[in-house]
DNA sequence: TGTCCACAGGAAATACGGGGGT
DNA sequence: ACCCCCGTATTTCCTGTGGACA
């Protein structure tokens, strides 16, 4: 056979074979606003989230009557779609107030990532517009100052969109003691703010002089179930693959599992792309089995992550804590963990921290699930925290590897 | 019943780095 | 150049504690 004719044969059949015909659809981070609000508007029209957009929509009918609505937080874990619904819904009470004369605004303060107070407000300063970024050198002061300088003569409703509030590290206090008690007192704008927030009590840990001014509405959002799952991942795939490469069930497999272990779209919609990745890569369909590779992957590519982007205490910690677990069948103690910590810094010419220091990093790896912590008294041989490592044997050793990666040095130190 | 282990973990202090106004 | 401001990382100092053991 000429060989044209098999570049093309096969050329043809990858083409048959292909799974992602879209991949922008399987990343929202790749679409921009309007293809994404296409893409909510679809998965509202089948009716997920219809419960509380209904609630938004009363929570918000007060400024079509001209009057005040309170503030309002919006609660539930990640990926169980706050951000969205209230950016759709926003947009949509813009259209409306244009089309009744109502002045209206509205700002989305994005703190997704861990912020500190004078970040936050200089972020909400930038939104308005009202000054420029600042790294650090200026008082707190003076940028609520400018913020209400800047806010001092307008009239309407300013909805003021803040997610994850409590990402707001130290002093989320005095940030809010500005948004609910100063600011509404030196500006005619009508403010309403929206918190976002995944930890249900957010408001309980506040300062309560500055609680007492704060009404709020609460709206709950729960995780996601397998019913709205499918739904939702069915218009990815409609937008993003060949279904003909979907065996049976898959679609079901990956609604189910993502309901059963975290109620999360975003997770979900990656479950199915790393499906679709992997099976693509093997020039096989998704199929069940395929599924179960994926999840196994990202579980292990998220602990990979975390500790790459850790700092380096944290990662000279995992190191020493996986080594010692590796070589003992019993639990662990914090002061032989420090040792092992402690002569691993030694080789690798990190300097070493406190036992105090090093028991923080201990419950840091303890949150981020690399390993688990339980607090045991032994009577008179004192009260510690036992640690095991439950990590799978292939994912410790990974995590060794890029470990020693991290600190430049790639043969084993035993 | 009191002692005392081996830490836990809170609070405050300190060190360090770097930006901003003047 | 000087002083002020803020953030982060750590250290220092400290009080608290469940229960085995004498």
């Amino acid at each position: 056979m000429r060989v044209e004719n098999k570049i093309e044969r096969q050329m043809r059949h990858l083409l048959k074979n292909t799974i992602i015909l879209n991949r922008r659809f399987l990343d929202d981070e790749q679409l921009d606003r309007k293809e994404q609000f296409k893409v909510l508007k679809e998965i509202f029209d089948v009716d997920v989230r219809d419960r509380e957009i209904r609630e938004l929509s009363s929570h918000f009918a007060p400024i079509l009557r001209n009057d005040h609505p309170v503030h309002l937080s919006l609660l539930g874990k990640t990926g169980t779609g706050k951000t969205v619904t209230m950016l759709y819904f926003l947009n949509m009470l813009q259209a409306l107030c244009g089309k009744k004369n109502i002045l209206m605004k509205h700002i989305h303060l994005d703190l997704s990532t861990p912020k500190p107070c004078f970040r936050a407000l200089n972020d909400l300063a930038c939104l308005l517009d009202a000054s420029k970024r600042y790294k650090k050198g200026i008082s707190l002061d003076e940028l609520m100052s400018k913020i209400e300088e800047r806010l001092k003569d307008q009239q309407g409703y300013f909805i003021l969109f803040i997610d994850e509030i409590d990402h707001v590290r130290r002093d989320l206090d005095s940030f809010l003691k500005f948004l609910v008690k100063r600011l509404p007192q030196t500006t005619t704008l009508r403010v309403v703010i929206v918190f976002t927030s995944n930890k249900l009590n957010w408001l309980e840990n506040i300062d309560p002089r500055v609680k007492s001014f704060l009404k709020v509405n609460e709206i709950l959002f729960d995780p996601y179930n397998a019913v709205d799952l499918r739904k939702i991942l069915l218009i990815r795939i409609k937008k993003a693959l060949n279904r003909k490469m979907l065996r049976k069930g898959v679609l079901e497999k990956i609604a189910a599992i993502s309901s059963r272990t975290h109620g999360d779209a975003r997770k979900a919609v990656e479950l199915l792309s790393k499906s679709a990745q992997i099976a693509e890569s093997q020039g096989t369909a998704v199929t069940m089995d395929v599924v179960d590779v994926a999840l196994e992957e990202i579980e292990r590519d998220k602990y990979v992550a975390m500790i790459k982007s850790a700092p380096k205490q944290l990662q000279a910690a995992l190191y020493a804590i996986i080594a010692m677990a590796a070589n003992s069948k019993k639990p662990l103690q914090i002061g032989d963990c420090y040792q092992a910590y402690y002569s691993f810094c030694a080789k690798v010419k990190l300097r070493s921290l406190t036992q105090r220091a090093f028991s923080d990093l201990v419950s840091e790896l303890d949150i981020y699930g690399f390993i688990q912590v339980r607090i045991v008294s032994q009577g008179r041989y004192g009260r510690r925290r036992e640690i095991t490592v439950n990590l799978p044997l292939d994912i410790s050793e990974k995590l060794k590897r890029v470990v020693l990666m991290e600190f430049d040095i790639g043969e084993l130190i035993s």
